[in-house]
DNA sequence: TTTGTAATTAATAATCATTATTGTTTGCGA
DNA sequence: TCGCAAACAATAATGATTATTAATTACAAA
């Protein structure tokens, strides 16, 4: 994504275009593992310093609250961040506490078949959050 | 279940038998909406005020280890606390926080299936967590 | 039953992630 | 350029959880 389409991104959605914003959002989507509001701030201070942890997490809030990114929590309770906002679920390293995409067609689907076809007793159902958890496996050189 | 199970289950999972763990364990069990340890704390200190609050935390802490309770952390980063051991799901309430299980075995099989004949990227998974989230419907009477 | 010792607990201080506050700066239309 | 609202930086405050420490308790051995 080019600073064009951010910078389209944000105002689109109602937000005022600054550099802190567009800053913040290219680190997030640059990463690959759902950082936490701390992590973006390390990863941005090296060329912006000046930014504050604190904006960083009203930022990123801000940017939830549009719809332009996702959060969730994770084992700590910590909140990540994720850019990718069609359906998809994740996987945990329960040693790395990475987060990673997981991107199934098939079995998105399956969860979306499976939530039309039943009843949630009492409950009606907007969302569906799934975490594979495990640990990533040594490779085998 | 009864005094006499849970002082067993207590003891066979390698810990002493005390009063606080007792108390603490039987409000795990008897309550429906998977509290948190604040939660634990103001249930049971109507009957046993002298437990505090960072032994309820401990102690909580100490099942989980030794594999007789559950935990997860809701949308909110609290802790909660789960005495059910077998596969199962959860529904989240996002207005109430309530969280409760969803048991359907169906659903639990096409899981494991799912996870037995997919590769998930190098990661070993050994636990899968779901969450419905949602809104209790009103009930019309 | 008493004693010694390690585990458990209560009280409370400390920590960590996050949020609130406050004063300053910036963007931008009049 | 001026004025004002939004955004920001710095930092204080909060809330959940964990660590510390001293007192209590359980229980094995004498």
């Amino acid at each position: 994504m080019n600073l064009e389409l951010v910078k389209e991104k944000i105002t689109n959605c109602g937000l005022k275009f600054t550099h802190q914003r567009m800053v913040i959002f290219l680190a997030l989507i640059q990463s690959e593992s759902h950082p936490s509001a701390e992590q973006v701030h390390e990863e941005i201070k090296i060329s912006n310093p000046s930014i504050s942890l604190a904006t960083v997490y009203k930022t990123l809030d801000s940017f939830v609250q549009a719809g332009i990114l996702r959060k969730t929590i994770d084992q700590n309770g910590v909140m990540r961040f994720d850019s990718k906002l069609d359906a998809h679920s994740h996987l945990y390293c329960k040693t790395s506490h990475e987060i990673r995409d997981y991107k199934n067609e098939k079995f998105e689907k399956l969860l979306q078949d499976f939530i039309e076809a039943n009843d949630f007793e009492g409950y009606e159902i907007d969302e569906i959050n799934v975490v594979f958890k495990g640990h990533k496996k040594e490779k085998n050189y």
